[in-house]
DNA sequence: CCTACCGATCGGTAGG
DNA sequence: CCTACCGATCGGTAGG
């Protein structure tokens, strides 16, 4: 998994990186569809964004449909991928879940790849029912991370209740900071990481820490 | 606060009840914009939705634009509203917590005033500078209400850390619900305030309850 | 990748 | 509240 727009997903030359301008495209339209909507983005603003007249995008993809879904696909591989790393660094669950908490925020809310990620979470909605069946697998083998991990603490007694709802409730409680998250802002993705780590863990052993 | 579209908004008869277009239209629209969004929802799928030609909302309000905002307008009300009834019965922080809890998401997922929740919280962007500070200004009265009750619930040590943040975490797990959310399915909003509460409060009163 | 353009759709209006 | 319609915009295409 994982390509953020290094090149062509058909079979052409990859050495030829000669100004790549599919990945130029798929970076402004990840950043108009994550500001503006996808309804809202214009071809001709995708274009004017990487210097373009109004019919040229159309020459690297088919339709404005299928920019979304490879800015979709590339979305979930990069969360996927940052969270698969940084959960298999830590065997305990107690430590895995912080530093899957880390990742997804990271990957959620950091210059690279943000916009990939807010349009994944937010603008799936607009993809026709096969594009999205395609996402939606991405998306279960993702949520099959955090339902492991959810399990084990559970089995543990860290968690109690529902892992289902809970996951949910987690997830959304990350999605949900690209809504409100300034970059420049006081607060950084580690400080919210720490945060929500210290909400739904009770965590003795960092209080009684020696 | 509160109108959920009884009425003319402005000072016509209220006695006048007599097929309320205005509150249909406004139904209608709030109910298509959450599903499909502002930008995709079309004048003419809401006046289908309530058998009208396609000019005829333009007698009911002045642009498409002042129909979010007399949705989003009536669905913080509606929210706000509710969770100060729940809110004011409740003295102990805990409890009120929890309550609060229960009555932000009843509102949110419940049939009634649903559509006018999810769009409050979905769809604000689209509103021009003027409109979105007004919106705003609703807004913050009533995170005003959260952040009071996190503030004793942390000056009590039943809660740890940025209540800023913390606060932000909350209702994000809440507003995110919208987006998974199946009224027929096996979870009801209930059940989700519930896990909710277990996920962020230890709970040893609870547990240890005679 | 550009020029030139088409067909459809959409928000909104006039006039009743 | 309807009929009839406008001006603008938009996704997409042809032909180079």
């Amino acid at each position: 998994m994982g390509s953020l727009t290094e090149a062509p997903a058909t079979g052409a030359s990859p050495a030829e990186d000669a100004g790549n301008r599919r990945g130029d495209i798929l970076r402004a339209a990840g950043k108009l569809f994550r500001e503006k909507g996808y309804k809202a983005t214009t071809i001709r603003d995708i274009a004017a964004a990487v210097n373009m007249r109004s019919g040229s995008p159309f020459y690297h993809f088919k339709t404005k449909h299928d920019m979304l879904l490879a800015v979709a696909i590339d979305g979930i591989a990069a969360i996927h991928d940052a969270v698969v790393a940084a959960a298999q660094a830590e065997p305990e669950p107690r430590s895995r879940f912080r530093a899957m908490i880390h990742a997804h925020l990271d990957a959620l809310l950091n210059p690279e790849g943000r916009d990939f990620a807010a349009v994944v979470i937010r603008e799936c909605g607009f993809l026709d029912p096969e594009a999205w069946a395609q996402v939606q697998t991405h998306k279960d083998s993702y949520e099959v991370l955090w339902s492991r991990t959810l399990d084990e603490l559970a089995a543990a007694g860290i968690l109690k209740g529902d892992m289902h709802i809970t996951r949910l409730l987690l997830l959304g409680a990350m999605n949900w900071s690209t809504h409100w998250y300034h970059p420049g802002g006081s607060r950084s993705p580690e400080d919210i990481a720490r945060q929500l780590c210290a909400l739904v863990l009770s965590d003795e052993k960092a209080r009684y820490k020696k």
